[in-house]
DNA sequence: CGCTTCATGTAGCCTAGGCTACACTTTCAA
DNA sequence: TTGAAAGTGTAGCCTAGGCTACATGAAGCG
């Protein structure tokens, strides 16, 4: 189905590579704002400890990074105390769910198993545009009808 | 068809970010391979500037990551002549572009439009563990006989 | 031949995102 | 109530992967 391994223009794939390059840079602060916006709602708060071991890293990795959402407007913190979303963090957060979401679903519906599913939607999610995401929900909800 | 929002446990969520980003520091490696082979098989040579202007980065970029797949053993280089691929990068090639196109496929299959799926592509490639590649090529060859 | 132009390479800077080590709060139990 | 444990924060280091600016090699033309 793909075409005959034809490079595309140089204009073209250099901005592929580019939007992924972008894709990335988000990615974490996706990831923290998904990660909170989850505690918050099942523990009632999110701390710094929870969240390093949660994403496998070290507390000072954590803290860091949260500056950066800081510095972004995702988040607020107040020393020693929680960390809490922003509206546009919730909305980061709400967005990156859903996205999450539905990359698992359309995985498991393609007939992935559940487990790979899981694992690989954590690096795809991020990279997944509007219009591919809005293809992925026709989709699975035409399988589920069907 | 997701279960409700509850976390996974959290050794499994914390390998699962580890896993991605593995998955991450390989990308940039798999890109330049997947590129020096096309430009190999298109041009008969990879020149440093050619990567850099289609990847979208300076030349000096180019040729810092070019060090990092030299000490990776993926790429040979003459100073001034061209780049050539090692055995191990021509099968990380390999493995890249087939992985890249069966992405490709999939997305087009499951009804992404055609510059959707490549840009998409791009990024998610990286991320489709071996048992999420197998599904897709299933999915994929289904689909092509019905 | 020499000069210009383009390709290639080097140096040095920046940010992101890892880490360890150390310092300081909080909390809780004796 | 005080002292140890656990949580939180800071400092400083490393690598990756961007960049610009400058230096050097190659190639072709007048």
């Amino acid at each position: 189905m793909s075409e005959s391994p034809e490079l595309p223009a140089v204009p073209i794939q250099a901005n592929r590579f580019a939007q992924a390059r972008t894709a990335q840079s988000t990615a974490l602060l996706e990831d923290y704002a998904e990660l909170i916006a989850d505690l918050l709602d099942q523990q009632g708060e999110a701390r710094t400890t929870d969240m390093a071991k949660r994403l496998g890293v070290s507390h000072a990795t954590a803290i860091k990074a949260l500056s950066r959402l800081k510095r972004e407007g995702l988040v607020t913190a107040r020393p020693y105390r929680g960390v809490f979303l922003t509206e546009a963090g919730r909305e980061m957060a709400d967005r990156a769910r859903a996205r999450h979401r539905l990359v698992v679903d359309l995985l498991l519906t393609i007939g992935v198993p559940r487990e790979a599913a899981e694992q690989d939607a954590e690096g795809i999610e991020h990279h997944v545009s509007e219009i591919t995401l809005a293809a992925f929900a026709a989709f699975v909800a035409k399988a589920a009808r069907s």
